[in-house]
DNA sequence: TAGAATTTGTACGTATGTATC
DNA sequence: CGATACATACGTACAAATTCT
């Protein structure tokens, strides 16, 4: 029943204005990092260390999503919270494709769609593919997985009338690039990448496996073909405590 | 007194297995996108909330720490929770600078020190480098700020013993791309970028002006001189909800 | 300028639900 | 099925920051 902390429980008062969800957050994060509780390592639980340091679980609890907020744990209801590790590399240039990346560094890449429809070009995808807003696109939305565990949730838009068989094509293939090879488009390139960050929604939550308050990182992209023509535009949301997006220079 | 929600204050009950507070953000959140409260205006009170909703403050609270999180409104104590607007767009490119950047969306940019110092080398700025672990390094920790707001807070290293004096020129100059043009280096391109997310630190919530909860962009980055040498690596963390990283493909 | 009112933040307590073991 | 452990939701009280009087 001992348990691996470096340091001896220490004790929380609510002295110089710091708030003691945050003492405790700050004591948890240094413990982490000194190796405390290695990557996939059980912490002890709320109770536990509501007792030992004395506090109510309440407010244990706000520490420890704060904790899991900054990617450095994660929380199962039923099971416990567990320490996480190292983030996979998602390298964005050119050439960027999916099933390329992280094959190099997980096994068993691959895509799986979760729903496709039609609907009109709204705001930014309109102005991305160049073409007038309400202009019908097909969209599908897939979910990236490595080593069986999800890491990305896209959306992809193309224009309806020159991709009509895109849903049924990726079905078959399970992979954009193959699909769009498939319809005639050998190669594409990246034309832009709008990265941005926020606390993952409940549906992203739930296709990404993620607990309440994890982060996700967004990449909207805009892929065009050899002559420069748009090709489709797509919306990214990875788990941000599994991977990391590269931009790497092309000499 | 009446408050310019769009719809009729609905009402929640635990059903279908989903939270309340996650019904409340839900129903928030596309208030918000619907326009129900334009980018600076105040939302009705917790308490309002919580009365017109009928449920506890507690609930209230949890639902819009969710909004929080996702970067579309803020909290500030004692005056009030208030709608958030667009991000302000930082590309990515070989030739990346801050000055540059945000001045042409923001007037007024220009960067502060906070504190510098000298500290060994270790892990990933060593690689980057090309040094040995522990060699001795120059630390700038700088802030980023456009139009009197903070956008980023960067930490950037340099091998003392090839810039010795870079703290006192940056000082100076208030500019890394200036500094370093009158130490010798007239030009400099960007190697490689590592973008991760995670839920901002108390001390970077202090620095940039967050609340707490709020997201953090993080930008790692190794730049190099003409011959390819590396010059200096960098780790910035960008307010998530101010700023959107652009990476843009270069012929 | 002092103080009251307002509003968000912290911390506790209690009870119950839900998922896992 | 019971025990365990995290999740939700209520209540209460006070602290801290801001704004109004």
């Amino acid at each position: 029943m001992t348990d691996p902390a470096l340091s001896p429980d220490p004790t929380f008062h609510r002295a110089a204005g710091i708030a003691l969800w945050r003492q405790i957050a700050d004591f948890l994060r240094s413990e982490l990092r000194a190796g405390a509780w290695p990557a996939g390592t059980a912490l002890p639980t709320e109770a536990t260390f509501a007792h030992r340091f004395g506090v109510n679980r309440h407010t244990v609890r706000r520490a420890v999503a704060e904790l899991v907020a900054e990617g450095l744990v994660r929380s199962d209801q039923g099971r416990g919270t567990f320490a996480l590790g190292e983030r996979l590399a998602y390298p964005i240039g050119r050439r960027t494709r999916f099933s390329e990346i992280v094959g190099r560094q997980a096994k068993a890449p691959g895509g799986r769609l979760i729903a496709s429809g039609l609907e009109p070009a709204g705001g930014w995808q309109a102005e991305a593919l160049g073409v007038v807003p309400d202009t019908p696109l097909l969209c599908l939305e897939t979910l990236g997985v490595a080593d069986n565990v999800p890491v990305s949730l896209a959306r992809s838009w193309f224009v309806a009338e020159r991709f009509p068989r895109i849903v049924e094509t990726y079905t078959e293939t399970g992979s954009i690039t193959a699909a769009l090879s498939r319809l005639g488009v050998d190669d594409y390139l990246r034309r832009w990448t709008r990265i941005r960050a926020r606390i993952a929604e409940p549906a992203e939550c739930e296709r990404l496996d993620l607990t309440a308050g994890a982060t996700v990182l967004i990449a909207e992209a805009l892929n065009d073909d050899a002559d420069g023509t748009p090709l489709h535009v797509s919306s990214t949301r990875f788990a941000a405590d599994r991977i990391e997006i590269v931009v790497n220079a092309e000499a």
